[in-house]
DNA sequence: TCGGATC
């Protein structure tokens, strides 16, 4: 019993092995200081040979950052005994964003970092892109005059500089999303698609962008106090922003398109200041947007284009305010006047039809994920009563010990329903000498981001966390995903597992299923039977004795292979009945092309496709 | 209910 799960992991691992570490980058990314209006296309013509930047104008509110609130920002996260000390070398505000750093006014190489750590890594990890699992992946689409795929690159005109990043990041061929989503944007349609993360989607909504930024006649923005960024994307999380931010970075590398990150959490001087200095694509949480906006230190009144990442938790109860106010209320233009782009992996029709609101004659889009035939990720289903948890999970982890599945290699990510409940079994794990650390939104941001740091590292390889890590985060070699607890939802279940198997990877994602989940019962038994996965007969007999009679609150909302279906096809929904869970099989399959490998770029052994 | 998201 054990050995069968350890032997998955170790499969997973084994598995897991190709996919190239995706460090965090490091830097700045600060254009020159200009008093004229430069167009983007024309700027950083020749970084190499830049004269080193005169000295910045003082900054308005005082040159000097001094965390005034004292302690908060300076002291190191709280004192673990699993938490290996904060030496002051890897952490530190300053270390991102560059914002301590002003005299130095060149673009830094968000590339350089990862170099070094491909060399490290070796060769063997950068083997194991599985180009064949998405030769098949099922796509739909749907809407008015839908531009067609490209299979290449190469087929598509983004402009040498960006061209150029797209070497630089080793991505050889576009990956499914990638391939029918730019097409669409680069259109200039607005779009709802609906991809895992970890299929490229974010390049998939960065390239089209980034490219228009540099290509578009756009009216000079003001320089000063207040910010006037041309595009703007959204998402649910400060990681993911950070990570948005930092791939962001990387694909307008010397493009002349500037990046900002703004979020909740830091020290609002120092993104206040990267504002200031221009801006023309922002990244950032609701909130601090919000707070910026209210301080009138952003305008919308330029924004061209509008990304929401994870775009069905922004559109849900708790986020929806807030990003009507960004969207509706401000200085937003309107749908038709800016290009929207929706991106989530799981899409409920209730909130398509919400997000219909933001949209104008807008193009469906849905890719199953790599591999969609033959699922690469491992569901298991235990039973697993509430003061079992503990001891269970020991076991699993002891066992994966037994097989030598643990460390950089091999992480484990551990999903519990409460905050308290994160911080007590991160304890728990310590305590029983497995190094383990947590994030949830009870931390500091500079605890949340030095766990994540940690874990990803291998430094501490499991970590504890509630869905705040569940979204869109970017994490290589997580090998297991653990439901400690499950969550109410289904689709929430849909986004945790998938912090495994990215990539064309496989992964395992063990669930611990009691008496008090029996309202998800039905909705994990099709979504684990809909992806080929062994259903335990008592999980049948939970889900036949919790029959909603259908499209409840567990509806199925396109989590599963096919990542959903444009509700404005389906007439079961318009007409208010269930029927259709699934909404498979007829419109899928014909659009995406297999082969058609662009080949030439980074060539034999380091090759990546577009995934990371 | 929980979780996330500005100060």
């Amino acid at each position: 019993m054990l050995s069968s799960w350890a032997d998955s992991v170790a499969a997973a691992e084994k598995a897991a092995a190709g996919s190239a570490a995706n460090n965090g980058s490091v830097g700045t990314t600060s254009a020159p200081t200009r008093s004229t209006y430069v167009p983007p296309h024309l700027r950083n013509r020749t970084p190499s040979s830049d004269p080193p930047a005169p000295a910045p104008a003082p900054v308005q509110g005082g040159s000097t950052f001094a965390p005034s609130g004292g302690n908060r920002w300076v002291g190191g996260p709280r004192s673990d005994n699993c938490r290996p000390g904060y030496g002051g070398g890897g952490g530190g505000w300053n270390n991102r964003s560059g914002g301590w750093d002003r005299g130095r006014e060149r673009e830094v190489n968000p590339f350089a970092e990862e170099d070094n750590t491909e060399q490290e890594l070796g060769e063997q990890e950068n083997t194991g892109i599985n180009f064949d699992a998405y030769e098949d992946i099922p796509v739909e689409t749907s809407g008015d005059n839908v531009p067609p795929p490209v299979n290449t690159f190469a087929e598509i005109d983004l402009g040498e500089a960006l061209n150029q990043n797209i070497r630089r990041c080793k991505y050889v061929k576009p990956t499914p999303v990638q391939r029918h989503a730019i097409p669409i944007s680069l259109g200039g349609r607005d779009l709802m698609a609906c991809a895992q993360t970890g299929s490229g989607k974010t390049a998939a909504f960065c390239f089209p962008i980034i490219s228009g930024i540099m290509t578009g006649q756009f009216a000079q923005r003001p320089r000063g106090r207040v910010a006037f960024p041309l595009a703007l994307i959204l998402s649910p999380t400060r990681e993911l922003s950070v990570q948005i931010h930092e791939e962001a970075k990387k694909f307008a590398y010397q493009t002349g398109v500037k990046v900002v990150v703004a979020y909740g959490g830091a020290p609002i001087n120092q993104q206040l200041r990267e504002l200031e200095r221009g801006v023309d694509i922002l990244v950032a949480t609701p909130g601090r947007l919000v707070d910026l906006l209210e301080r009138a230190r952003v305008s919308l009144e330029m924004i061209k284009y509008l990304a929401l990442d994870e775009a069905d938790r922004m559109l849900d109860m708790g986020f929806e305010p807030q990003i009507r106010k960004i969207v509706e209320q401000m200085d937003m233009p309107p749908p038709g006047v800016r290009q929207t782009l929706l991106f989530s992996a799981t899409f409920p029709k209730e909130i398509q039809r919400l997000a219909s609101d933001f949209l104008s004659s807008y193009i469906f889009l849905a890719v199953g994920r790599v591999g969609s035939s033959t699922d690469l990720i491992v569901q298991r289903v235990e039973f697993v009563h509430e003061a079992d948890k503990r001891s269970h999970l020991m076991d699993l982890l002891h066992a994966q010990k037994a097989n030598g599945v643990h460390g950089k290699q091999a992480l484990t990510l551990v999903f519990v329903e409460t905050k308290k409940g994160a911080d007590s079994l991160e304890h728990w794990l310590c305590m029983n000498g497995f190094p383990a650390t947590t994030i949830h939104g009870d931390r500091t941001q500079q605890e949340r981001e030095y766990a994540l740091r940690s874990f990803k590292s291998g430094n501490t390889p499991i970590l504890v966390a509630t869905d705040v890590a569940a979204r869109g985060l970017d994490i290589p070699h997580v090998a297991h995903v653990v439901n400690f607890d499950l969550p109410n939802d289904i689709d929430d279940y849909v986004h945790r597992i998938g912090r495994t198997g990215r990539a064309g990877k496989s992964g395992l994602a063990t669930a611990f299923f009691n008496e008090n989940n029996s309202s998800l019962a039905r909705a994990l038994a099709e979504l684990m039977q809909e992806s080929n996965q062994e259903v335990p007969a008592w999980l049948s007999r939970f889900a036949a004795r919790s029959s909603y009679g259908g499209g409840g609150k567990n509806r199925r909302s396109g989590g599963g292979r096919f990542g959903g279906r444009d509700f404005r096809r389906d007439s079961s929904f318009n007409r208010g009945g269930s029927g259709d869970y699934y909404g498979g099989g007829s419109g899928y399959g014909g659009a995406a092309s297999g082969g058609g490998y662009a080949g030439g770029y980074g060539g034999g052994q380091g090759m990546t496709s577009a995934w990371d």
